[in-house]
DNA sequence: TGATTAATTAAACGTTTGTTTAACTATAAT
DNA sequence: ATTATAGTTAAACAAACGTTTAATTAATCA
């Protein structure tokens, strides 16, 4: 290996000011300048390291599409009952959610964008998501009298968009109640969307998970 | 009254086609030109009646906002028993989210953006929201011995969530099953949504809705 | 030490951006 | 018919956009 070497410091201090601003102001509305200013980087090295500004859109949701699916695929692997279950892959997810919350506000944002190169990869992914929620229920669907009712991608969607609630509104319900969102524990916040979605399904499928 | 009178249908149509594209593209990544072009328009039209391009987005908001207010607020006055009152009311918005599908979308777009002027729309917006669904939901706060449990901000965006969870979803869950989405009835969906929700509050707050 | 090359820089590229201007059209009221 | 004005137009504006180039720095290996 010749040349200098930086450890891509400065490629990472891209990515992580690319995040930030991407969440608070949007992908369309910033700027390759004002993100080179954030990270205190020059311009030219975004399009070095990235190649393009959709690339880097693109490398961020990979980033997070490829974390969750890691996490979400180690809680369905594990045994034990199906209750403890879905309630750990749901603390799991929030926690990810949680350490991951402008990756999260970037791709929510992003995902009614009809964007070709960028459908691609929301569809690999909303794929595998639809797959890893939907073997977790399975035992639920399967025992259910009402099996086909509720379509997974149905019900996929719903839970992910619960646990995502709090992120999402978070920039909104922080300025109509501050406080009373940060008392809030992600702990306890799992264990009401765990409550929720649960006793939920339960009623929906009649039958005691 | 002097001049033409084209009863502001370009406005109108100019409008329509903001909503389209700013949903479908995102507001940053959509030129004036273009929208010009798709509302058959010319580019000085937009300044002309909505003053500025951001202006145009919170013409947006405000319809959206407006018009979920009258329908939430109006299902709110409604008397009756509590269960059937949320279940109308689960109906109501969800039936105004699929007619206004694309202000739907723009608007969650929008919700983790920190622009100061939109802000203050969607706080107040907020505000509004959670009053509303905190009055729906007063009697089993009250008399639920958990009562401080869950702040109303909190089951406020979880119940949001999971109304819009399908038009959110819907652009990326098309891809993954096509067909399977379009054949659950918005009644079907909503009757879901409903279930899950009250049960699961029930749940929570251990008290029969 | 000298060759090699990854990293960094300032400057410029051609487009596209949102906005404004000034002229023009057509309708409604006087 | 004349005037006033809402609507519409093409053209131009400076600013910002994403991207590229060529030159320079500095660390690595032979």
């Amino acid at each position: 290996m010749h040349g200098k070497q930086t450890s891509k410091e400065s490629k990472k201090r891209i990515l992580q000011s690319a995040v930030k601003l991407f969440a608070r102001q949007g992908y369309g509305n910033t700027g390759l300048r004002e993100l080179s200013k954030e990270a205190g980087v020059n311009l030219a090295m975004i399009n070095y390291f990235f190649g393009s500004k959709k690339a880097l859109l693109k490398e961020i949701l990979d980033v997070f599409f490829a974390g969750y699916l890691q996490v979400a695929g180690s809680e369905l692997s594990s045994e034990g009952e199906l209750s403890v279950k879905l309630r750990k892959f749901i603390h799991s997810s929030i926690n990810f959610f949680e350490t991951h919350c402008d990756y999260l506000l970037v791709t929510i944002s992003e995902l009614p964008h009809d964007d070709p190169e960028i459908t691609e990869y929301k569809a690999k992914w909303g794929k595998q998501m639809v797959e890893t929620i939907g073997a977790l229920l399975e035992p639920v669907a399967v025992d259910s009298t009402m099996k086909k009712s509720i379509p997974p991608v149905i019900f996929s969607s719903i839970l992910m968009s619960m646990m995502a609630s709090r992120f999402l509104f978070n920039p909104v319900m922080k300025q109509v109640q501050p406080g009373e969102l940060a008392e809030l524990s992600n702990e306890r916040y799992a264990d009401i969307i765990s409550a929720i979605f649960s006793h939920g399904i339960e009623s929906v499928y009649r039958t005691k998970i």
